[in-house]
DNA sequence: GCATTTCGATACAAATATGTATTGAGTCGG
DNA sequence: CCGACTCAATACATATTTGTATCGAAATGC
């Protein structure tokens, strides 16, 4: 037939295009941005600045194209952990608040390059407010999901929703950090588990 | 008198080489490690690269007398604090807490830094035991004015005081991120302060 | 099939950063 | 005072890194 197309011997522009993304995510997450450089990046997956220039007019432009790419995936990932937590009847909000807390992303690289997506727009007041949008996303889903499970839970929604949802995020950023220098002293989600403790705290808080 | 030195018209080394760690600790606070060249971090103080490099060996060698002075100075800070707070007699453990938590450095270009010294830990493992290691010191330090001030409130020591401390620590980090990226948002030491509230919160936390 | 276009590799040019060498002013000991 | 020495400024050489230009292979449209 002469329809048939010959087999495909070369990869799309996307594919390559995810491809140094992926060589960036983690040149990035291993020496920071100003650290990494085209060759650094495009070594890692194998393909030749050529490409790298041929995709992206400048570093900022690759790295504003991964950071879009690591929001979105880390929101319809934490979307997704809610519709489901939230799915499943009867669970209590403690069952409901470590569940949603295992579905963060504990991950060496993507917590490093977040990171740096956080200290480039602090030190970038253009990118700041950008960034603290994409944040506030984030914060609303926790929010969203602390309300809808908490709903009775007057207790803790009475000191204030929005507080809590960032000191669970403050909580996980601080709890990552330690959790990686020290491995063998803090375990991944031990801090958060004690701070959902704190928060669900019995009215007895036991002593033993 | 013959013995009189004509008064000094040139600085010292060791005044000059703080300059430059001056000039370094804006720079790397403003532009992250790798973004700082010698010519930012010369201009700040008004010093040529020829002061730096007659100074500094090499850059890491800068970045290191500048990692332990930052440390000291916060070291002495807390400690200083901490035996301050623990002097005045009848203090609760709540004020204790509250003023200890103000004692922490809520100062941008600090935590900048020290979050560079953090990454730079990460990212290179023969760094991170030494980074842990001044790490821990502070953790001691909360941990020892912890005990001493909630010698008796059992139900909060017996929920683990090491982890209380790391649990301070991070929460600190976390709120010293987003208070910087949203100052309007997020008031400096309210998240540890809400943190504190919890963690004290009598045994009835009803809410009504 | 063949011409055109696209894409990625290689080669080249320019900019930037580091570290060394040199120079001259400032300091210290006799 | 005077020589030896110290330190910081300037000038220079080197090394990286980036971005552009060029070239060849591969895909697409007619």
């Amino acid at each position: 037939m002469s329809r048939r197309r010959p087999a495909r011997t070369r990869p799309t522009r996307a594919q390559t295009r995810e491809r140094i993304l992926d060589g960036a995510l983690e040149a990035f997450a291993e020496r920071g941005f100003h650290g990494s450089t085209q060759e650094d990046i495009c070594e890692r997956v194998g393909l030749s600045r050529g490409a790298y220039n041929s995709s992206f007019r400048s570093k900022d432009e690759l790295f504003f194209a991964l950071y879009d790419r690591v929001i979105e995936r880390l929101q319809s990932r934490l979307e997704e952990a809610t519709a489901c937590a939230l799915s499943m009847p009867g669970s209590t909000a403690d069952n409901f608040l470590k569940a949603f807390i295992a579905s963060y992303p504990f991950d060496r690289d993507w917590y490093l390059l977040q990171a740096e997506f956080g200290f480039y727009a602090l030190r970038h007041p253009a990118m700041a407010s950008h960034y603290a949008e994409r944040q506030g996303r984030i914060l609303a889903i926790i929010e969203g999901a602390l309300a809808d499970i908490l709903r009775e839970d007057s207790r803790i929604v009475a000191r204030g929703l929005p507080r809590i949802a960032r000191l669970i995020l403050a909580v996980h950023e601080g709890s990552m950090f330690q959790g990686l220098l020290e491995p063998h002293e803090v375990a991944s989600g031990e801090l958060l588990d004690f701070l959902v403790d704190l928060m669900l705290a019995r009215a007895a808080p036991r002593v033993d």
